[in-house]
DNA sequence: AACATTAGTTAGTCTAACTAACTAATGTAA
DNA sequence: TTACATTAGTTAGTTAGACTAACTAATGTT
């Protein structure tokens, strides 16, 4: 039992540490890459979005978002309801976006070697339900 | 693809902050548990021991290590090499991971709920395979 | 004997999280 | 419709846990 989230933390700091070294020549940090990364996929989110997504606090969006502002890789739009500000990839953003997906996907499929297809289904599953069995905050 | 490392990334914050919650009425971060867990399960252990085991740099053990000394659950011995300092854990110390042992099992297999044994081993043996495939630094 | 390597520490930095306290807009209920 | 509560986001300050660089002391190697 301990074996599971015992190597489950052990693989998330070198997996970081990876993505940080590849994201480096573009001027991104990984959860600038994240962000960026749910706008390409899920399409513009607001900043509460984003913290329900990946479970964190508000606060601790906004400097992420600062970053990507201040190269010109998301701006702001102002939502119907007025409190909220929905972020958007630029053309830059976009660019940006998809020249590093391709790295960070020959990363990912690097790291999947000698896994088969079935078996990291089963794991992604098995993910998701952890997920779930976590939300109770 | 891109959704089994997302999702391995989103469990981490939330499973940390559990632990966190769990382990703050016995005084303990969830690093410094981890490095009880280590020295109970596998036996006294040198700082180098542990930086390799968790992929860690050295000083990063340090003030974790300091902690729990000043805590008394801890204590450090001198190995047959004068350089090494060897960890090992007091009598209050194997008490207080008895003691904690219980509840994160406890955490642990709710957060296994409606997994099967088998997909559980196959996601351990998927994960261990990741840890491999990482070690390339 | 001289030099290189290894174990650990100290000092200082960084990232990404947190809480508390705030403003402004929206929703609700008298 | 006015009053109050809630929600979206920010600012300021803190924290945990990582990092690098530079160091001491012991051990290995040539």
């Amino acid at each position: 039992m301990q074996p599971f989230f015992t190597t489950l933390k052990l693989i998330s700091r070198p997996y970081s540490s990876k993505m940080q070294d590849l994201l480096l020549p573009f001027g991104l940090t990984e959860v600038q890459w994240g962000l960026i990364r749910i706008l390409y996929e899920e399409g513009p989110s607001t900043f509460t979005d984003i913290a329900t997504y990946w479970r964190v606090e508000k606060p601790s969006v906004t400097p992420i978002a600062q970053k990507l502002i201040e190269q010109e890789l998301i701006y702001i739009g102002i939502g119907h309801d007025k409190r909220q500000k929905v972020m958007h990839l630029t053309n830059n953003g976009v660019e940006k976006y998809k020249e590093t997906k391709q790295i960070v996907d020959t990363l990912q499929k690097n790291l999947l070697i000698g896994i088969t297809e079935q078996e990291r289904q089963i794991t992604e599953q098995v993910l998701e339900k952890l997920l779930v069995n976590l939300k109770g905050r």
